[in-house]
DNA sequence: CATCCATATCGAGAAAGTACAATCTGTAAC
DNA sequence: GTTACAGATTGTACTTTCTCGATATGGATG
């Protein structure tokens, strides 16, 4: 397990200003590194809701379940747009489908996705 | 206040198949568009959290707040990237600032944050 | 099996976001 | 006031994401 060392390198000698021993500093820092499997979930789920027409699907489904022609009315956009918003909630694992004729219909995957959203949406912005 | 028709119109036709009576589902849909501050507000946050360096950063204030230079270690980045990060969370209201001296010491605004986190990374994929 | 139709996918130009060297700013110590 | 230094900002090349027309796919119906 080789670690990259270039800006740690850079970040020394100013650590070594503020502690006695920078390079125990440092093992300590390194430690306080995420685990690389959680980052790589959350950005998945964070970059498919950084997107306002993605949210505003979302904040549609809450009312239930619904095919992709409502959604379309929805975001007054067009259907290979709303499509690909679909297919990214949907890989994200944001909202599941499930197809009925011609028809597919989209739900909310899980309440978590909806907690989430709340909790985003009370977080005040830096006055 | 003008309401936008374009696609509306263009899924106008394949609601009436589904509908006896489209215009009448259609402003029933439209009620259901999302509040335009909440979702603003929404987007903002989710796209602070959408960039693995800064889910990672916000991982490491978890465990206490963290001047500039620490945060370097953590990211292994020069200095400008780790500084440019800082501000879109700050800006974002996820993160808070202080100066002490030369040093700018940061941690997390909100436990609320910390919940989001948790939440996204709960949520499963799609198998 | 031909046709219609809801949805999915593809491709290319446009827009948004990112990385980082260079430079600027404000504080502290001399 | 000069120097040193932590951090902020800026400019620009680079990467990713978005949009949407065109086209493909697959179920339903005659």
């Amino acid at each position: 397990m080789d670690e990259p060392e270039v800006e740690v390198d850079e970040a020394r000698d100013t650590l070594g200003r503020l502690y006695d021993d920078p390079d125990e500093r440092i093992d300590e820092l390194v430690e306080y590194r995420a685990d690389d499997g959680t980052v790589t979930r959350q950005h998945a789920v964070f970059r498919a809701l950084a997107n306002e027409d993605r949210l505003r699907l979302l904040a549609a489904l809450r009312h239930g379940e619904r095919c992709g022609c409502e959604l379309m009315v929805i975001l007054d956009a067009p259907q290979s747009t709303v499509s690909t918003h679909l297919r990214k909630l949907r890989e994200a694992g944001l909202v599941k489908s499930r197809k009925k004729g011609r028809w597919t219909y989209y739900r909310i995957a899980d309440t978590a996705v909806m907690d989430v959203l709340d909790l985003a949406a009370a977080i005040r912005e830096e006055p």
